[in-house]
DNA sequence: GCTCCTCGTCGAATCGATTCGATCCGCGCC
DNA sequence: GGCGCGGATCGAATCGATTCGACGAGGAGC
């Protein structure tokens, strides 16, 4: 038992030479029933369970493992729904071609880059998480495994699966404006992982590490002009209520008649730190959003935000490493946006 | 470009043997270093990245990636905040070890078990499901693949992470007796995921495929007796909240003064259904959880529940497979539960 | 001066399959 | 009866590293 049979093994007890035996296992239709039933008998009967993974890995020169990057921890990625969907749209790809999904945590510098080296993978997808100077990215390159991402990272040779950010948000704003608003704020999303949350400066803003967080930033501007942002620390609820609390808990005439928030879970936070500031939406302050996420805590209130196709995103991604994966080329993709207009929005006080 | 150098080809040109390039990687005491920084030299100039991981894998008969089955759609399973945390714990743990999570959707059958035949995996984690009949874990054992499940598969050969299920509900059936309550119905993970709800009958109960579902079960009736039990479809809150509904929906004298649902995430949706119906909680009814899982759109409320150590149990069940990777015993563990009540249970109403 | 030991380097076997081209066999056709 | 052809099987090279034991040189000890 401690020794487990090899192919080898398996052929000789069978009667036929490795080559035909590895033939057998394949399901090639060049070697007769007849001597594929004997080799499968045979195999039974020592206890093979098929071909190793390894073997069979180095010598195709493919593992089967294509890695995903999510931002920091894991388990803040899970706790965005968009990631979520991101992921479920990866695997569903990935799962239909018998390759797995490796979740790896980015942006965290040596640790991934680590890892990279001794993990065999045959592509990796940036998901959540994209820095253009990541070590992780130098390394996949310099290894020559195919490099997809999500909203950046933008670098040579790899392939970018994007939205049209900047345009959802113009829409958003557009909305906003056609309805009067004059004076609106923003919740942006990190500009970097470093735990910094507050008002965004000009030398801030430089240091942006993301794409859709800019992309967002600008579609608002090309409407209102300079827009305040305030900047979080991570993409989550409590963040973007603990935000809502700075731009709201004001006096009236310098309140924000409406806020953007760069996600719908940042804008869930601001609806709760609306209500508990006593503030109605939308009739003392519009709140959009970004994603179309379903927030099943929402309850019958329905988000004005920019609809995106989260779980098409992640397939559009998969799929463009499966190509490169097999040596086709892989084209980008600008997938679309759609403004919905829900129940957050309205007509600027007063 | 389109051939990449070997690590021979790196020894060539440093103009050592490769068994001492190799050493050289390896940052092995045995080269002097001298010629480590030689070998070093020599890969930059050739742009070699580093020994290819498939090849370092064959050779030492590991691959440095452990797959996580979680049930049916990675979707669903994102959604649990247990699994999440369990994700999380299993990363940690792993990422300490260099070695990567692969993520792979369990209870459906046949493509996870064709799955496992081509991917090369380490060990392998049975996260949020466990049938003792999956064929992916025969498929494991007969590779000779080192398993650890949570929560079950109790098979040969698994070692089991565990927590005291059975008590955990059992503590909390005690609260609510000793508070007075008499008429309580539980709310039910899934049985099997086969789409089902509605209340258990026997032979329903008969082919429960989870342990942790049976066990809160037995908790719950070793303090009340027999208690009806209504079966979800998933573990999500609008199966919680719609469950709530068909208990909670009928005139009072039939309506149970308390509800123990088998997870936070249900509870939570049992609290909605009762505030759509415009019951109070726990003056009209009582809601009791299981998990102490963090749900950020429950507010000001504590739910009164059992809290799981979901991140150690991840953490322990990563532990024990690289224990067993590296050929050490590792032993079964039953991490313990603790009661925490909140403001979700009181006296009954009356 | 000789032996022994240590440090550093090298050779060669090995991990377990896949795959291409060659070979062999039997049968059909002329 | 000989030639050719097609289908099944086999040999051998290959994928790219790791690792163990052997080997050689140089220094220390007696």
């Amino acid at each position: 038992m401690s020794i487990r049979p090899t192919l080898a093994a398996v052929a000789a007890r069978a009667g036929v030479s490795p080559s035909t035996a590895s033939l057998a296992f394949a399901d090639s239709p060049r070697v007769a029933p007849a001597t594929r039933e004997r080799v499968l008998a045979a195999a039974a009967l020592l206890g093979y369970a098929g071909p190793d993974p390894l073997a069979a890995s180095l010598r195709r020169g493919r593992s089967g493992v294509v890695g995903a990057f999510v931002g920091e921890r894991l388990l803040y990625a899970f706790r965005d729904p968009v990631a979520v969907q991101l992921l479920d749209g990866i695997t569903e790809v990935l799962g239909a071609h018998g390759v797995g999904l490796l979740l790896l945590a980015g942006d965290t510098g040596r640790p991934s880059a680590q890892q990279i080296a001794r993990i065999p993978l045959d592509a990796a997808i940036f998901a959540t998480c994209g820095l253009e100077d990541d070590p992780a990215l130098s390394q996949l390159r310099a290894r020559g495994v195919p490099v997809v991402g999500i909203e950046g990272p933008v670098a040579d040779g790899v392939v970018l699966i994007d939205i049209d950010d900047r345009r959802g948000t113009r829409d958003l704003a557009h909305h906003l404006h056609d309805m009067g608003h004059r004076r609106i704020e923003m919740i942006a999303m990190p500009l970097r992982l470093d735990g910094t949350r507050g008002p965004v400066g000009k030398a801030r803003r430089a240091r942006n590490h993301y794409r859709d967080t800019r992309h967002r930033m600008e579609g608002a501007e090309d409407v209102f002009g300079p827009v305040p942002v305030y900047e979080t620390a991570s993409n989550a609820v409590d963040e973007g209520e603990a935000a809502g609390r700075v731009l709201l808990d004001v006096p009236a005439h310098r309140r924000p008649t409406a806020v953007i928030a760069q996600s719908d879970v940042l804008a869930a936070g601001v609806l709760r730190a609306a209500a508990a500031l006593g503030l109605r939406v939308p009739e003392d302050v519009s709140v959009g959003g970004f994603d179309g996420a379903d927030l099943p805590w929402l309850g019958e209130t329905r988000l004005t935000t920019v609809v995106q196709p989260s779980d098409e995103k992640g397939r559009a991604a998969a799929q463009a490493a499966m190509d490169l994966v097999h040596g086709r080329p892989a084209e980008p993709v600008v997938l679309p946006v759609a403004l919905r207009i829900g129940t957050t929005t309205g007509p600027p006080p007063g």
